[in-house]
DNA sequence: CACACCTATGAACGCTCGTTCATACTTTCA
DNA sequence: TGAAAGTATGAACGAGCGTTCATAGGTGTG
């Protein structure tokens, strides 16, 4: 059972929704992002902790921390002079748990040609 | 495609799920497609009617829906010399729906500055 | 106050991707 | 079989985006 839209079936689901669904999905549209995500889901990491996990260079994290914190997805305190970051809420959390549950639940029925089940 | 080590909980997550989920979420990341699976998410369609739709040319719309098609989240069956498209199975919407429901939860604290929790 | 540490920012480059234009393919009908 | 309808495909252009390089801003320490 998904919550949401319990019940009553989006006819057409409001335009507008349409760009923001895209806009907030894109942060989960890229592997650097989906990673520091996923590592802050285990809890809250500094920027340098982070750029010792992943494989990246400290500003290309920050980089990308930024656009996170611009769709509140994740929350930054200062600590002293290095900056823990947080998901923003339980919510986050959850969003991020449910795709990687879908992608690996995800019916691998991939097709080439369409008007075919497969080919 | 290859769960490289074990099902268990994501504590880190497997690294190469993390470019299964940002390849999936990549679908959802344009508002072209998420008004196209919004649109099937209603019911099968078949692309004329997609093209009436949503306010994209034929072609667009096609290339769009091999993406998605590629992608394993929707699917074309032949009827005569149209094609009727459809959500692959209840997962996707599934998955449509709780990306809308979490968008229109987000508890929009949006920050600019890293540090504070508003500013 | 000067310096090292940590993080953020701006510019630039390369690449990906969505759209458009033109065209080919498949199916139906006369 | 030739034509029209419906859809798919390829090339090309432009925009958006992620990374790197260089540098600035803020914080604690001696």
């Amino acid at each position: 059972m998904g919550h949401g839209t319990d019940g009553m079936i989006p006819t057409v689901a409001s335009e507008p929704a349409v760009d923001a669904v895209a806009r907030t999905m894109h942060a989960l549209a890229t592997p650097s992002r989906v990673h520091l995500l996923l590592r802050l889901r285990t809890g809250p990491r500094t920027v340098g902790e982070l750029v010792d996990d992943v494989g990246m260079e400290q500003s290309a994290v920050s980089h990308q921390l930024r656009v996170l914190r611009h769709l509140g997805l994740v929350v930054g305190d200062r600590d002293g002079r290095q900056i823990r970051y947080r998901l923003h809420d339980d919510h986050v959390a959850q969003l991020l748990d449910e795709a990687v549950f879908h992608v690996e639940h995800l019916t691998s029925g991939l097709t080439d040609t369409p008007g075919l089940t497969d080919a």
